[in-house]
DNA sequence: ATAATATATCTAAGATTTTGAATGTAGTGG
DNA sequence: CCACTACATTCAAAATCTTAGATATATTAT
């Protein structure tokens, strides 16, 4: 309960919608330091909330249970969050280099 | 969101599944200080989630979207809390003084 | 007005959570 | 083996939450 009561957690939930992200993206994607992130995603697997996955060096997240969302979407509901929920997570970071987003829409040679 | 991933307050709102209740009522059935209920009601009624209609010296509450309850069964559904919460509200107490408890079941003449 | 009852609020100590900083570990390439 | 990268963990200070104790308010009765 508390567990997406916050935050920097529900955020990366958000993230999480559309499957599977590594820890880079997040990271990026929240604006914070590693070492953050990395301890939020701790809090949520301990929670057995996502689980992890290895693929060499990166690690990749995605939630256990999918019904998480319906009840952050109840929750978003009732507290009047208008923002429908599964609009906000766009899965490609102009400056994320991990895997997924540096195949796409990767044109950075600008300045 | 926090505002029931909290014993005492997940109690509460779950006694008044069954409709409103005083702050007696609660006080009996939650086994706490008056203060401390009132305190957790104080909390509830900030947060917009129970309101409060006074009649004489009482003070009745009562959820103020009862979509809060769908969200708690989702919840509870989630983290595999088997018991079904419908159930846990039993609206009379025998030990309790006030007026509904006192009208129904006011058999209290044992030793 | 005084007393009694039901409930509300204030305060501060104690417990927990959050966050930042430093450091550790596990794969991968040279 | 050494260096590098991506991520994890530990530790402690800071912020927040919880709770007990004391006290205040409002309503009713005398």
């Amino acid at each position: 309960m508390k567990v997406i009561g916050h935050p920097a957690r529900w955020q990366i939930l958000n993230l999480l919608r559309s499957g599977e992200e590594c820890v880079c993206h997040l990271t990026v994607a929240l604006g914070q330091r590693q070492a953050y992130v990395s301890q939020q995603l701790m809090f949520l697997r301990r929670a057995g909330v996502i689980v992890d996955r290895k693929e060499g060096l990166r690690v990749y997240y995605q939630v256990k249970d999918r019904r998480v969302f319906d009840l952050m979407d109840e929750a978003g509901k009732i507290a009047g969050y208008e923002g429908k929920a599964e609009e906000e997570h766009p899965p490609i970071l102009a400056n994320c280099a991990c895997p997924r987003c540096e195949s796409q829409g990767a044109h950075k040679h600008s300045i």
